[in-house]
RNA sequence: GGGGAUGUGGCGGAAUUGGCAGACGCGCAUGACUUAGAAUCAUGUGCCGCGAGGCGUGUGGGUUCGAGUCCCUCCAUCCCCA
């Protein structure tokens, strides 16, 4: 007798138990093997989505399965939870940000509670409690005190309009997302950490186990180039200096472009010139750096008037500036060689300067009059004085020779020498928002800055804050924020610029390990047994920022001996720390994303009076795609929905798209929907995109679990997906993990008449071994769907077991307690609850991962494939194990075979393993 | 624009080192059970062809006894950009 799957009774039924027992609270002890599992943790956003399972239930289902194979596993969950979003809330529906995010944290650990996950939930870290950011800001005060902080110049989103800075996020086509204002691109004195003085440990990937792309991507962004430094001086004498991966090409430089941001423009521009530089520079500050640095766009650039002169020949070459030089990068000035430099190439054809070619292919002339585009090929140095006949090879940097040969010159002669340039910049970690954490820093009446005094922090944020309208942070108005006192009792301004969030999420796998530590940023006898984190899954989105971030904060750490004591602990319980603080995640596995699923929208009819360039509805009617063509008339208007906001439509009309305004006593008539319709029921087009709440095509996971159960809607996640490419959401596949668990629920609890045939049961333990080694090799690998697609078949060949009853009892036993265990890390609930029916030891989760043997697991029969020219022409049955001479007797007398030679003798036979390949 | 990825049935996807293309699942079809539907069960299901057979992993080419897998070309889609 079984009674019915209802996971709504026994999913919260364990849920209590498990949280009663503390089954998954993760306790130090040096006699087990730890194992620290870490998934990136939600931004509080308000409700989990169906990204946040497929991220977070695959992670938990690795962890549980390390914790049957015997490690002591650490699995915590927490909130990166100051940013944008909560200033954005407060500002336009009058909710204080802290309200706002601690309402939703609450929510969510809800819905994360739902999930059965073996979080540890007292580690739970919230970067936004002052117990949190207490440290965020000490580690920042530490990072100043090691001068790896410093106040420097950067470009900010600046609205003149609203006064205000405005992220990224906020700015799109170079306006205020939200008002329409022009943003402009000004310079600010901020907050910088110098992460380029970790640029080159952080190109060595030697001591982790992370995805080849994660690291490409790494030492892309971070883009190492060996070259020179080379100085020119200004006809008044000032010093230029310019970084070249292309010393080689020195004599070959026409011109000098500058950043227009660059400090020496004004004192070289000219006075006929200032006009128009000041021109250039305005619209300069309107561009986008990306769009700056698009190589399609054409150059432009306008001449200062100024010359400078080349150190290697003495040659007078006039300066410009451009947009395509960027102030940030590099030294803001280049050296142009139009003929071995595409971009330069550009310029100068544009504005008509000289080329003169300096490196000779074989076998060619150059002509800078004539050439279509640069040279960047391998030759000989000419035109180039001394170093004239020096061979240029394609190798980059100091390896070239004709490279290596000028960089030793130039630093000989004192006008330069080799240089090492870097396009990752220091990292810009000042936000003019108040949701962050407070920079700890005093501007002194003297103009000094010092940092707030250790036992000061934290600098609390003030609750009793008024948000403008204009998005400007209300910490600038703040007196009581605004006014303090330093060191010396000397009044002070207090900093009122926040931290960037990445600051908080680079630390949080500290923090888990002791939340409520007060007496540093971690436990160092805690940080001793699980650090460094052993598997880190999340986002392929964050390979580049946060996890470049995280990696140059603990190797900051490890320098400024903040793991010195956890070093010590370490030494005291055996364990030796050598290596074990270089990087903070030592494997990492990416996840895909959910995208929002497609959806087509309603193809309407609309009657009504079109006033200026939109109509005015008085009738809308849902009509069949296809059934008249899209277009308008005067008072009609057939096509589909592509949006919809209120009562506006914006509908694709064929060649345009046109804007109806529906009015309120409108007739809305949806065919398929029973009843009076209305405009709300009008459904639009939604593209394959990421899911997220402002583009409105966010799954709530909520109502699938509550129709199917949270260990289906796991097992679905896992199957339905390349885990590491994830895809558009479809819940249509659903079905399949719910029958897999119906089935499961019978399996489980079936009586089982003993049988007595040995072929049977041998089959039977052959398949259980074999998707034993499937499932335990495929978790290892993050290979979910395979892992499950395996368990299926398992249930596929126990199901037929059961109705043939040939098998004997312990292969039945074995083959169904095997199946709840493989089962046990997809789907927590049911297979706990089958192991307590079975009368089994509690809990399911307690107990070993099982073993396979591999001479259970091996087929006795094999489909021998035989092939004529690589194509199959048969298949022959025969025992396992033969050797290759049989084989090849065996395919040569098949039937079929000599059927397809016709007479013709084979030329050779190839026999692979089970495959015999005869050429003819 | 730069960087990173991905293209396999109607759909999601599977396929150690180059060696049976399409595991597993959804969907669909036919049948069984049922007053009916849902659920369940059985069988089938890459495409063309009555069949023998042919064709098939985005496109075009190449290497090989043999290519989804390796090399070159082009096309399409997605993600990231301080």
């Amino acid at each position: 007798m079984t009674d019915v799957y209802d996971p709504a009774a026994i999913e919260p039924k364990w849920q209590e138990k498990w949280e009663a027992d503390r089954l998954y609270r993760a306790e130090v002890n040096w006699d087990r093997p730890k194992f620290y599992a870490l998934t990136m943790l939600p931004y509080p956003s308000g409700d989990l989505h169906m990204g946040h399972w497929f991220a977070m239930t695959p992670s938990d289902a690795r962890a549980r399965f390390m914790r049957m194979r015997g490690y002591n596993v650490l699995f915590p969950m927490g909130f990166d939870a100051f940013g944008l979003p909560a200033e954005n809330a407060a500002i336009q529906r009058n909710i204080h940000p802290k309200t706002w995010t601690y309402a939703n944290i609450e929510r969510m650990r809800r819905q994360l509670r739902s999930m059965g996950a073996m979080f540890d939930w007292e580690r739970e870290a919230v970067s936004c409690d002052p117990a949190y950011y207490h440290w965020t800001e000490w580690f920042f005060s530490r990072f100043f005190k090691g001068d790896l902080a410093y106040r420097g110049e950067g470009l900010v989103n600046w609205s003149e309009t609203l006064q205000t800075v405005l992220a990224n996020e906020q700015v799109i086509d170079g306006k205020d997302e939200r008002t329409g204002q022009p943003v402009v691109q000004k310079m600010m004195e901020q907050w910088f950490f110098r992460i380029t003085k970790y640029a080159e440990e952080m190109l060595d990937f030697s001591p982790v186990d992370w995805p080849e792309p994660v690291k490409l991507m790494q030492t892309n962004w971070i883009g190492r180039s060996e070259g020179a430094r080379v100085v020119f001086t200004s006809e008044s004498g000032d010093p230029i200096e310019v970084f070249t991966t292309r010393p080689d090409t020195l004599w070959g430089a026409t011109f000098m472009v500058l950043a227009p941001e660059h400090a020496l423009v004004d004192k070289l521009t000219s006075v006929g010139r200032r006009a128009a530089v000041e021109a250039y520079r305005a619209q300069a500050a309107r561009t986008t750096e990306i769009e700056r640095l698009s190589e399609s766009r054409e150059k432009t650039g306008v001449f200062t008037g100024g010359y400078a002169i080349n150190p290697v020949n003495g040659a007078r070459i006039p300066v410009w500036i451009a947009d395509y030089v960027l102030s940030t990068y590099g030294t803001g000035a280049i050296m142009a060689v139009p003929a071995h430099d595409q971009r330069d190439f550009d310029f100068a054809r544009k504005y008509s300067l000289e080329i003169i070619p300096v490196i000779q292919p074989e076998g060619e002339r150059l002509d800078g009059a004539t050439m279509a585009a640069a040279y960047v090929g391998p030759g000989v140095m000419v035109n180039s004085a001394e170093f004239d006949g020096t061979a240029v090879t394609a190798a980059k940097g100091f390896a070239n020779p004709s490279i290596a040969a000028v960089t030793g010159w130039l630093a000989e002669h004192g006008v330069g020498g080799q240089s090492i340039n870097y396009r990752l910049r220091d990292w810009l970690i000042s936000r003019q928002r108040y949701w962050g954490a407070p920079i700890p820093a005093l501007f002194c009446a003297d103009g000094t800055i010092e940092m707030v005094a250790d036992d000061e922090l934290p600098v609390l944020l003030p609750d009793d804050v008024e948000f403008m309208p204009t998005g400007q942070s209300p910490l600038r108005h703040h007196e009581g924020f605004l006014n303090a006192t330093d060191a010396e009792g000397q009044p002070a301004r207090r900093e009122t610029d926040t931290m960037d969030t990445f600051m908080c999420s680079s630390w949080y796998q500290y923090r888990y390990l002791s939340p409520n530590y007060d007496r540093g940023p971690f436990d160092p006898e805690e940080a001793a047994y699980w650090l460094p984190v052993d598997v880190y899954t999340g986002g392929a989105e964050h390979a580049t920022m946060h996890l470049l971030y995280t990696r140059f904060f603990t190797k900051v750490m490890r320098d400024l001996g903040m793991f010195a004591e956890t070093k010590r602990a370490m030494i005291a319980h055996g364990r030796d720390p050598e290596g074990q603080f270089d990087e903070p995640m030592m494997a990492l596995r990416n996840q895909g994303q959910i995208l929002g699923a497609e959806r087509k929208g309603d193809v309407i009819v609309a009657y009504g009076e079109v006033t200026g360039s939109k109509m005015i509805a008085r009738h809308v009617e849902v009509i069949a795609p296809g059934t008249r063509p899209a277009g308008r008339r005067n008072d009609e208007v057939v096509g589909e929905i592509m949006k919809r906001t209120e009562n506006v439509l914006t509908i694709d009309v064929g060649d345009e798209l046109f804007t109806v305004e529906v009015s309120p006593t409108a007739v809305v008539a949806i065919p398929s929907i029973e009843g009076d319709n209305n405009v709300n029921q009008l459904r639009h087009h939604l593209e394959v995109q990421r899911m997220s709440k402002s583009k409105g095509n966010v799954v709530n996971p909520d109502e699938l679990v509550a129709q199917y159960g949270a260990d289906t809607v796991r097992a679905y996640l896992m199957f339905f997906a390349k885990w590491d490419q994830g895809g558009p959401w479809n819940y249509e596949g659903i079905k399949g993990p719910q029958r897999l668990l119906q089935d499961v629920w019978e399996i489980a609890q079936a009586q089982y008449a003993d049988g007595d045939d040995d072929t049977a049961s041998r089959a039977l333990r052959r398949k259980t071994h074999q998707v034993i080694r499937k499932v335990t090799q495929d978790l290892q690998d993050f290979s979910f769907n395979t892992a499950v697609a395996a368990i299926m078949e398992l249930r596929n060949t126990v199901v037929v077991a059961q109705r043939e009853g040939r098998a004997n009892r312990a292969a039945w036993e074995e083959a169904v307690e095997s199946l709840l265990l493989l089962l046990a890390p997809v789907s927590p609930y049911i297979t706990e609850e089958l192991w307590a029916r079975r009368g089994l030891p509690y809990s399911i989760h307690h107990q070993p991962w099982p073993e396979w043997d591999d001479d259970v697991a091996r087929e006795e029969m094999i489909s021998l494939i035989v092939q004529i020219n690589g194509k199959t022409r048969d298949r022959i049955d025969v025992a396992a194990g033969l050797p290759d001479e049989e084989l090849r007797a065996i395919a040569l007398a098949s039937d079929k075979v000599s059927r397809w030679l016709d007479g013709k003798t084979p030329q050779r036979v190839i026999i692979r393993g089970q495959l015999v390949n005869i050429v003819v």
